[in-house]
RNA sequence: GGGGUGGUAGUUCAGCUUGGUUAGAACGCCGGCCUGUCACGCCGGAGGUCGCGGGUUCGAGCCCCGUCCACCCCGCCA
């Protein structure tokens, strides 16, 4: 082996051991007499000491050494003298005093550094892919990503399921995405699908009398992209015969919570919490809510349904909806603001928004005058507001009005 | 398919409003000095087809037209 030792793992219990370490050159302090290398691999990174004690030729060949050079590093682990440790190091107890070195490849200047946090663009990131995957940060994914699949593979095969595999060139199925299509050498004229999701075998296997399988399994779908969603990404894939809704649930829920357990070390409240569709619409506006901070929509009917501001009564009256939510200590939001809020809602086809801000005198807004004290003290009672807070509302359909807020 | 933003040094950006001397900064890079640094420090230096094409002008990084590319959003997508 050309290596004894990963660099990230070497701790004070390896004193005065003799190791040999590969890995790239993360950077470079050359003081003239002692020269530091951090020197990376897989697991971390670890300094090593080039001192002029260990002869000429060694401290000319480290002074030569540049970032991302790839280098063979054999010397002695030893504690670093009182005062240099670096804390913010796992490593940073220990130090490799330098005894020989090999410079396995040598580097041009990277383009960028290869560091946690990039500011390089994405398209220079993706040229140069071989020095963006050596991101510790990156690489972190990568092992997060092996965990998690292993978590899963490993609580579904606790509960009987068989991991199969079905084929990807397939017929085209009539699902609401768009097909990506390989062209038939042997047919020619005729294409196969790639198929949108692996389902579509599942049914044969079930009734087959397979019982219950899995597969962790490439999607295609031939959509536009967004920044959060890609042409092709893997799915769980899990199917069970003589179940339930609840058996399916705790199945998954249990499988999830092995996840966590496995990437935060944290074991997350359960029973998750569970919503029907109607709840989280009507709750949040949404089939896919973000229930960490709040803001929940308030349906504000049965005060839009006395008052005299027409736009509310009208939505109500067309089989609309009123809604509202609180955004908590935004009152002090500029009119600027608001408008920018306003707009952000047309985009949704609102056709305006409604908003009040509260002030220890009560409401302040330009529509507050159609309605009565009391409606106002309903209001804020409904929003549960507060000085300093600032309510908006949308009147329309309930679609839009969802989306919108 | 539609819209928005952007493209200037290796990288990230400023300069564009109001056209005018030699296009700047930071980091990186190169050379020198430096024996406890870890964002090392100090001194010096190199580095530019201002995406591309055309136009306006005495003069264009800056204004106009076209074009290419990238990112974001809408449509689309379970």
């Amino acid at each position: 082996m050309k290596r004894t030792h990963y660099c990230g793992d070497l701790r004070r219990e390896h004193e005065r051991r003799e190791v040999t370490l590969c890995g790239w050159v993360h950077v470079r302090r050359d003081h003239g007499g002692l020269i530091f290398v951090d020197l990376r691999d897989r697991s971390g990174r670890v300094q090593v000491v080039f001192d002029p004690a260990a002869g000429e030729e060694i401290m000319e060949s480290a002074h030569r050494l540049r970032a991302e050079f790839v280098v063979q590093v054999s010397g002695e682990v030893s504690l670093r003298p009182k005062g240099t440790e670096n804390s913010g190091l796992p490593t940073g107890e220990i130090e490799v005093r330098a005894k020989a070195l090999l410079v396995l490849n040598e580097s041009s200047t990277p383009p960028f550094v290869v560091e946690d946090e990039s500011d390089a663009a994405e398209a220079v990131r993706l040229r140069y892919r071989y020095l963006d995957l050596r991101r510790p940060s990156i690489q972190r994914v990568f092992f997060n990503r092996h965990r998690i699949t292993k978590a899963i593979r490993r609580h579904l095969e606790g509960h009987g399921f068989i991991e199969v595999e079905t084929p990807v060139l397939t017929k085209s199925t009539p699902e609401g995405a768009r097909d990506y299509l390989v062209p038939s050498r042997a047919n020619p004229g005729a294409f196969y699908a790639l198929p949108q999701s692996p389902q579509l075998f599942k049914q044969i296997l079930m009734v087959a009398g397979f019982d219950r399988y899995y597969q962790i399994v490439r999607c295609f779908r031939d959509e536009d992209l967004r920044a959060d969603r890609q042409p092709e990404f893997t799915q769980v894939d899990l199917e069970m015969s003589f179940v339930d809704r609840e058996d399916v649930m705790a199945v998954t829920e249990g499988m999830l919570a092995d996840v966590f357990r496995e990437i935060k070390g944290a074991e997350p409240g359960r029973p998750f919490p569970r919503l029907s569709y109607r709840e989280a619409m009507e709750r949040f506006g949404s089939d896919k809510p973000d229930t960490r901070f709040g803001l929940e929509l308030v349906d504000a009917a049965s005060v839009a349904r006395e008052a005299e501001f027409k736009v509310f009564r009208q939505a109500l009256e067309s089989g609309g909806r009123v809604k509202g939510l609180n955004a908590k200590g935004c009152g002090s939001f500029s009119r600027k603001e608001i408008d920018d809020l306003t707009e952000e809602a047309k985009k949704f086809g609102a056709k305006g928004l409604a908003w009040m801000k509260v002030t220890p005198d009560g409401l302040e807004s330009a529509i507050v005058k159609f309605f009565t004290p009391g409606q106002q003290a309903e209001i804020r009672r409904l929003l549960s507001a507060e000085p300093g807070d600032l309510l908006v509302f949308v009147a329309d359909a309930e679609a839009v009005v969802h989306e919108a807020l």
